[in-house]
DNA sequence: TCATTAAATTGTT
DNA sequence: AACAATTTAATGA
């Protein structure tokens, strides 16, 4: 178990484009970023809203989910603990296009557009670190596309698992979740059903731990590799 | 603190 | 998709 983070301060310790700022920056950025805490299951922002700030988990767990007109639920990627999102619609300025959901009870960090584009202006290592967190998701979305086409159902729980444990996007991240395998099935695109025999085949396999209403990581790199 | 009940989650068909 | 079993959370004595 890693150090549990709680707080602003600690969450940007954690980040990787921390590293370099002055401590006017730094300043700067903890007076105007603002921690909000949402229960399991809240909607931290919807489809459409107008995009005001970038958004950090300071701990716990969302998905980015999309609703189709019929109701049926599509999970596009779970953000973990340290990771940060929505940059995309800050750069190009427009509104959300996705939902996004609490699966745990989860503390965010908001900072104001007005801060990231002070950022984006003044600081390079944000700069870079923000070309390498485009570059790891565009990555991860390959690598979804591929899993989802190529793999069988087993492949693409463990795939889909090890993604939310990406050192570079979730640096923070502890190696026990609790997700529900239900929430795994969203997240991967199998039927909850198949999520439990797959869980299963990973135990057997030693890669992972299956507990109540969750599951802790054994062996990261076994389970990117899962079956290839 | 403990027992009872409800709700959530898991395991199986 | 449906059902039973199990675990957790909530309630009240």
């Amino acid at each position: 178990m890693q150090t549990p983070v709680n707080t602003l301060t600690e969450l940007l310790d954690a980040s990787l484009w921390t590293k370099s700022l002055s401590a006017e920056q730094r300043a700067r950025i903890e007076a105007e970023t603002v921690v909000k805490d949402v229960a399991a299951g809240a909607c931290v922002c919807r489809k459409g809203d107008p995009v005001e700030s970038w958004i950090g988990i300071v701990h716990g767990l969302v998905k980015m989910t999309s609703v189709s007109p019929e109701g049926k639920t599509t999970t596009f990627l779970g953000v973990a603990g340290g990771g940060w999102f929505g940059e995309g619609s800050l750069l190009k300025d427009q509104t959300r296009k996705y939902d996004i959901v609490a699966l745990r009870a989860t503390r965010l960090a908001f900072m104001p557009k007005a801060t990231f584009e002070w950022l984006l202006d003044t600081d390079i290592a944000f700069n870079r670190f923000l070309l390498v967190q485009l570059n790891e998701r565009l990555a991860q979305f390959i690598a979804m596309v591929e899993t989802q086409r190529l793999l069988e159902p087993d492949a693409r729980v463990a795939r889909s698992i090890a993604a939310l444990f990406n050192p570079v996007l979730y640096p923070a991240m502890a190696s026990q979740v609790q997700i529900s395998q239900e929430e795994i099935g969203y997240l991967s695109g199998v039927s909850r059903q198949r999520v439990n025999q797959a869980l299963h085949v990973l135990e057997s396999a030693g890669l992972l731990k299956v507990e109540y209403g969750g599951l802790s990581i054994l062996d990261l790199e076994g389970l990117r590799r899962f079956g290839t």
